[in-house]
DNA sequence: ATGTAACAATTAAATTTGTAACTATCAAAC
DNA sequence: GTTTGATAGTTACAAATTTAATTGTTACAT
């Protein structure tokens, strides 16, 4: 067995908690812009994005897009509707499906995010400088090769 | 204005979200690991890997090492010393504060998810290869870096 | 010494989330 | 055509989390 067994984890050099602190940091910072500036919630911007990214889609698909559980999206896509920024119709040859589109008003606000989300992006590209964002996007893609088949749900 | 802000944006590229899924994909994981061998949640595991790290700490400077609010570390501060995994103790010069410790068998626990731990770390950098491991190590310690000294609560 | 502010920790109330059950619909087997 | 099994989406209830208020204690300035 290897000497490193024996030594008393360092929690904060152990990568589970790094990633997660790490995701936290940054998505709190992203969080107050589509809270600050549309009062979405989590759930809500991401279905935004996903919606304004695909043009229509179900609410399955949007959950399988943003890796969110179905409850989630339900609730979410009930409040955009609440507010007019998407419209549902049902399908004409599976009326269990519904499609979902972004409305005028949710497209712009759409964009106005999409506008904020790239240039938040940029900062943080700024931020850590471009061979450390690399890095980062090269770690996280290979996480994401190596675990993103687990099931979702 | 540059061409990028309007294009829609790319969730599955936009590294807020990449970072959120990595890190619930890793931690998912891991999760089963504390969760199956000892019947853990997450704050009780950082809880017990702050202490074991540490050796005696109060409930505050928990929080603070693992970034956790401080109702959740009360709450798994509690739900440890029930099962008997650490003790309490009054300062004598504070009456508010108090000292956290392991017991024996909090100890013996703690030696056994740390080394659960290592062993899923280096399973972790077999998975995404030495480069990429690197990486990604590297990324989040700048994210660290820019973005670590915000406050936490 | 007394009032005020600060702090450690807990508890309570409000919000969010996840699990599981439910409704409605479809497809395919029989 | 009717039973069975699967799927889309919602809802109900339980569990977890966050925010706010509370308790007990200390320090320090009046």
């Amino acid at each position: 067995m290897k000497q490193q067994d024996d030594v008393p984890l360092s929690l904060e050099a152990f990568l589970p908690y790094k990633l997660n602190r790490a995701a936290e940091l940054v998505s709190r910072r992203f969080a107050t812009i589509y809270k600050d500036h549309a009062g979405l919630t989590r759930p809500e911007w991401r279905t935004l994005a996903t919606l304004g990214q695909y043009g229509t889609l179900t609410a399955t698909s949007i959950g399988a897009h943003s890796s969110m559980h179905k409850t989630k999206v339900s609730r979410a896509v009930q409040s955009l509707e609440d507010r007019n920024w998407l419209t549902r119709t049902t399908d004409e040859k599976d009326r269990r499906v519904e499609h979902l589109m972004l409305t005028r008003e949710g497209a712009r606000n759409y964009r106005n995010l999409a506008k904020l989300a790239h240039a938040f992006e940029r900062g943080l590209k700024d931020m850590l400088g471009e061979q450390s964002f690399g890095d980062l996007n090269k770690g996280l893609a290979a996480v994401e090769k190596q675990l993103g088949t687990d099931i979702f749900l």
